[in-house]
DNA sequence: TCAAAAGTGTTCCAATTACACCCATGG
DNA sequence: CCATGGGTGTAATTGGAACACTTTTGA
């Protein structure tokens, strides 16, 4: 009757949530890494990189979690956070290294690791980097040069960027990654960036005048060496 | 050090995937239901419908686990399946009837449950009911008339419901729920039943025409009481 | 000959693309 | 006055939407 309820056939799982957070410095854009922590001197273990992950705690959802871990690596709330995938390869934590991790910070390193992925955007000048209970010191990377990752997490990265260039043509998400007040410039650049692609100016502009809810602002951008630009801001919608 | 591993706060949870396993029978769109296996006559329980789903096995992957279901359900192999969502609320098996089953069931009915949302597109003339390990009887029931399921089921099926309607207009996967050989007409009442909406004739065969890999096939439609369709074939791209 | 669904083109409008010059500022 | 990026409009093309009648079959 019972099937594959015996522990011996569905063994135990630990279930974890991995950000991807994204940001834009004006030029690239960039993702959040870890430095993962460290083993307590003793073994020399070589630190290797990751995306900032935690195993789920009790009575805790998934959108939960996530915004946990990410309120501790960057203090920042509310900020725009979208579940794209969940990874439960059975050997996506079997490498030598993240085995040797595991042994050293997880009290089950043995057990599957179901991840699942969460991607989220943020204003990389309200960003400010925090001492985790997760993770060592934390970097911007450029999102096209990134090293190589922990556990599967190359590919969790990779399958958010197809999460957001998709979210960045559905829905506009786009200004979730830029300050309070932004020249469409700015804009344009953030979307060629993140799309890999030239974009016409004045087709650009229709359309985000046209499609986005943009309030041009009583301002000007200043102490630049050319036309000062007009600045704008999102309305957000109710 | 050790922050969330220990037992105490991340406990154990188990993951299961859920399939979402649309047909089509040529008037409505369906989702194939079970009905929970029955408790042995002893309670008397009241069986709940449920979208079949099972508990990941050792070493088992979670596009693998989607299949052993389908294929215990329905002896299919092959067939088009989609990851869609991953449902995490803690409180997502914590109803009266839920933990009443549970406690038939499961080796752990107190722990949590996270489920990884799978929907898959089936042919029904293909398919064969068949004795399931984790179900009752599976019956096909009209999308549009669902009663209410097990756990947080109505709520993984709308959820289902939206990312094939997205997936059929991006991607155009509709043909996997028709047989081999079909009318245009059919397809186009496919997709206007996914959809929920009437779309013009001549234009839907335009498209279609154009964008799909449609080859018509040396065969008409026979017995019909009306001009007889032209059939056409799926050219599956490799 | 009738009922039922199959099949077929054209026109109109909206959206997308391509494209080049003048402007305001700081140095 | 020069270098730099800001800002603007139009024409051509493409794609989507609306729309009605003739055809073939079986009963």
């Amino acid at each position: 009757m019972k099937v594959n309820n015996n522990d011996a056939e569905s063994s135990a799982v630990d279930v974890s949530v991995d950000c991807v957070v994204f940001g834009f410095d004006d030029r690239k854009l960039k993702v959040l890494l870890i430095e993962q922590r460290n083993p307590d001197r003793s073994t020399r273990m070589k630190v290797q990189t990751a995306l900032p992950g935690d195993l789920l705690i009790k009575d805790e959802s998934l959108d939960d979690a996530a915004k946990r871990v990410l309120k501790e690596l960057t203090s920042l709330e509310g900020i725009y956070l979208k579940q794209f995938f969940t990874f439960g390869d059975p050997a996506r934590v079997k490498g030598l290294k993240d085995q040797e991790w595991l042994r050293v910070f997880r009290n089950h390193p043995e057990r599957r690791v179901i991840t699942v992925g969460y991607y989220s955007l943020v204003n990389m000048e309200d960003y400010k980097p925090r001492p985790s209970s997760f993770a060592g010191k934390a970097r911007w990377v450029d999102v096209y040069e990134i090293p190589s990752l922990a556990f599967d997490h190359n590919a969790i990265l990779s399958t958010a960027i197809d999460a957001l260039r998709h979210e960045l043509l559905a829905d506009n998400i786009g200004f979730e990654l830029l300050p309070e007040k932004f020249t469409l410039s700015q804009l344009q650049h953030l979307y060629e960036i993140i799309l890999d692609r030239k974009l016409d100016k004045r087709n650009f502009r229709k359309n985000v005048l046209k499609n986005e809810h943009l309030t041009p602002l009583a301002e000007k951008q200043k102490g630049v060496l050319h036309k000062p630009a007009q600045l704008y801001q999102f309305k957000r919608k109710k």
